[in-house]
DNA sequence: TCCATTTGTTAAAACGTTTGCACGACTGAT
DNA sequence: ATCAGTCGTGCAAACGTTTTAACAAATGGA
């Protein structure tokens, strides 16, 4: 019913590698032969099928983004979707299609992989965000498939990855505050088993080290990337005999919980705290007040996920592309932190 | 290379039928064999080639989200992420595989649908919101393909759709103000060509006209699905010299803008002016004050789209299920709402 | 005991492409 | 005129499945 290679070869008078030659722009094709197939083409509507297409050529032009079953939790809405736009866009300009795949649990989530990639249904997949211990990581690297991640692995450094540089962006948002006059600065961490929470903290700690500032454990709390998380710290925070004067968090959304809960209890921002946060989701422009918070150019690195992990697969990992690819990051300073501390 | 249904067949002593046999549990196979059969797949790791499944059965088993072009602009990023998580949800607990399709421009968005549709890769489109004249939806009629829209048509009335009735949401959000002793009651929409925009003012303008309330044309603005159109409609309300005591208005980004810019003026919500919105997404609990907000039931709206997509595909529309699935809705009272406005 | 049915399996065709090989028709240098 | 090379095209095999038709063996009712 649908109309296949052969109707146009018929119909064009030619066999069907012919019509398959032309669809390839083959060299050895004649112009004029070339113009009628193409002709007969949009005239019967041929749209060449996919899969008999894959069949043959074992490739399938298309990639996976294994979406974490935590995605609601992990990070804000906004990260997750403009990451996606990131990917989807470059994919589809490179001529590859994306598919979504999630789990409920680490378990379905290696067989939804497994089943994509071994059914040879992608090419590729893209990781968006790395826990400490991924099986689905160890499933990937140890089969020898293509694959990005997002973020860096501890256990495999060797892999494509698209990443920030999170500890010197935790480095900048800190030394920002010290710049101003702090000196008493806290940090908001997230779950300790992201790779992110470590590498944030330890840019926090970097900054005051070399700053020569005091490091007290009762300044760092660990939370999830959750609004509560940033309540629950903030009135930890408060509660302390010697509070800081400005804290530094993993997440936008964090910060919002602190600065609701701040307002709550009638302290003021950027005076009684500063606030510096990471990710840069618009609404941070938009809080009372504005938050100071690092671009992470979170499109950038869907973009330039799918633009490694093509490249790759194309290429069977051969090239010599950038196992490791930094994306820039920018502190972009903003009401919340514009305070300076006179020192006494 | 890649184990085959072949390598499995010789292996078992068996042919190729019927290792496919067992493994769509054919009743005409003997428990003995079947056993065998599925103790060799596993032994040499077995994976059916989907692709080559998908040639010969003419089915996908995937469906595609189409993500329109300006996903960024419109609604929040909240809207559309919960949305693809409702879909993928139950689009794999009913075993299809979810691909996203986009495109810079209605054109592209058509060939892009077209290639995959056409192309065999996928057995049904879900699109994401509806507009006036929207070609996708012109191509998947008229060629009498699968798809389901989130939103309605009014072009179409009869296609599979998903959607609230946003006429009643609109209308209990303006008499809930109603209900508060509010008289003058204005109404912040969204781009017209949006249905979704026709819909939620007709709502509004139902429900003033059984409180016997005046409408002023000068109390309804038109915007996008951004802070800036509701700071814009707030400072243009605020200078009307009858201006109204209550807002509805079509997202709940919209009243941030809207929230943003009475807080710079130190405007007080709720005395000064009553907010009510749409979508109630997480941060509309979160802001100061909380906002009220219609519930739509966003991942309901996902969830159910695939559900009934999938269902028009099996049974090849035939089917006696409900053309038009209406998710319900539910007012969330916040303080933003909360105060009463005492007649003279 | 015989025929009809059921049971378990196989051979082969089909799905719609791509591509290596072959081949005839030119071209142009000898 | 011959030969080597290039050009344009076709044949047929291959990709990994599903499925129809066929068939041998087992079963059982008369």
């Amino acid at each position: 019913m649908a109309v296949t290679i052969k109707d146009v070869a018929k119909k064009a008078g030619v066999s069907p590698s012919t019509v398959s030659r032309v669809l390839s722009n083959h060299p050895r094709i004649s112009a004029e032969t070339s113009r009628k197939v193409k002709d007969i083409m949009d005239q019967l509507g041929y749209h060449p099928n996919i899969m008999a297409k894959s069949l043959v050529s074992k490739t399938t032009n298309s990639i996976c983004i294994m979406l974490p079953k935590s995605a609601e939790e992990l990070f804000s809405n906004f990260f997750f979707m403009e990451l996606i736009r990131g990917i989807v866009t470059q994919a589809s300009r490179l001529g590859y299609d994306v598919l979504i795949s999630s789990g409920a649990n680490e378990k379905e989530e290696v067989e939804g992989v497994s089943r994509l990639i071994n059914g040879r249904r992608v090419d590729g997949v893209i990781l968006l965000y790395s826990r400490q211990d991924d099986p689905v990581i160890d499933f990937l690297h140890d089969n020898g498939h293509h694959f990005v991640l997002i973020g860096r692995s501890e256990q495999y450094p060797d892999i494509l990855s698209v990443d920030n540089d999170n500890v010197q962006a935790s480095y900048d948002a800190t030394k920002h505050l010290v710049s101003l006059g702090h000196e008493r600065i806290g940090f908001v961490s997230g779950p300790p088993d992201l790779v992110v929470s470590k590498d944030r903290l330890q840019g926090y700690l970097d900054a005051l080290h070399d700053s020569g500032l005091e490091m007290r454990p009762e300044w760092i709390v660990e939370g999830e990337f959750l609004q509560e998380s940033g309540y629950r710290a903030m009135s930890f925070f408060m509660n302390l005999p010697d509070r800081p004067t400005g804290l530094v968090m993993i997440d936008d959304v964090v910060s919002f919980g602190v600065l609701r809960g701040l307002h709550e209890l009638k302290y003021k921002v950027p005076e009684d705290l500063c606030l510096v946060s990471f990710n840069n989701i618009p609404l941070s422009e938009l809080s009372t007040p504005p938050l100071s918070s690092i671009d992470i150019g979170i499109y950038n690195l869907g973009y330039t996920a799918s633009q490694v992990l093509i490249q790759s697969i194309q290429n069977n990992n051969d090239s010599s592309y950038q196992r490791r690819q930094i994306i820039p990051h920018r502190l972009m300073v903003r009401e919340s932190s514009m305070y300076s501390i006179s020192k006494k």
